[in-house]
DNA sequence: CTTTGAAGTCAAGCTTAGTTGACTATATAG
DNA sequence: CTATATAGTCAACTAAGCTTGACTTCAAAG
């Protein structure tokens, strides 16, 4: 392999350009959705919650196993989200040890403005492309996923 | 808003599944480059040094400017990568305060073998989509990159 | 009703990936 | 020749994002 080669793959590399745009598309994303939210303490770390808390709640516990980390982290950052006003938990009626996380439905419009946030941002890259170029860009994503990927 | 529009808004975004991708690739990358390498000591941040490094030479603060990170932290991660007989040093002849870092001449055949092995990701990417679909997923995410990116 | 285990929290410590400041050696402008 | 600036290194510090271990409270099996 020669230099000009070198330079070649380097920069042509789908791999390369795939992961510097999901670099600049995150920190995008967030730099948007704090704006929305008004809430400059919400950390990188805090979104890969959200992807994983529904309307019925969830547990500590099975936050942890979904975001593959352990219970005390997830402890710690749900105490974050419900200090922002982001999150929110009850009393789970038929375990009382455990509790179940939400969105916080008294902030519930502000989450909304941002969940609203993220799909103009999705739109953005729709209106890039076309619809149905879009469509399969995702769905090429999502091959590169089951490709590359174990678990989830 | 109502849950099935957030759920389906959820797991149909674009953009998580850009960053979902990229993280999966990322990690399969360096699994495979550790290997090939037989270098079980390489970290990430090590990654992000090799894209700068050319075959004629760069020096710790030229690299710093195009990683936009500090000299010092250059300084140690360069430092690192020849400890791992992967990057090496000469004296540049030109300004005797600096130094020229490039690949290491004499481990190069594994480099090479770790850039081969790259290499054979993205053409298993190319593989999956085939070669025209390849072509337009790369341009896609260059456009992805311009569209939400400032620098670079 | 006792033992065993699971849910959550608190505190301490760890790793990665940096930054800042002080220093040495060399370059360059005047 | 001197003053100032730049290249690189060393060391100490910081911040994020975790982990580990000890603890309390509740559940559930025997």
């Amino acid at each position: 392999m020669n230099i000009e080669e070198f330079k070649l793959l380097r920069d042509s590399s789908v791999g390369h350009n795939l992961i510097k745009a999901a670099r600049i598309y995150n920190e995008f994303a967030i730099k948007t959705v704090k704006m929305q939210l008004g809430v400059e303490a919400l950390k990188p770390s805090h979104f890969q919650c959200f992807p994983h808390i529904s309307f019925e709640g969830i547990t500590i516990v099975e936050l942890a196993q979904k975001m593959s980390i352990t219970k005390q982290a997830v402890s710690q950052l749900v105490s974050e989200l419900i200090g922002l006003g982001i999150l929110s938990k009850r009393d789970n009626p038929i375990d009382r040890r455990s509790v179940l996380i939400t969105f916080n439905a008294e902030n519930g419009l502000n989450i909304m403005e941002g969940m609203k946030a993220l799909k103009k941002l999705d739109s953005e890259i729709e209106s890039l492309f076309g619809k149905n170029e879009s469509k399969k860009f995702n769905k090429q994503l999502i091959e590169v996923i089951s490709k590359f990927g174990e678990q989830d």
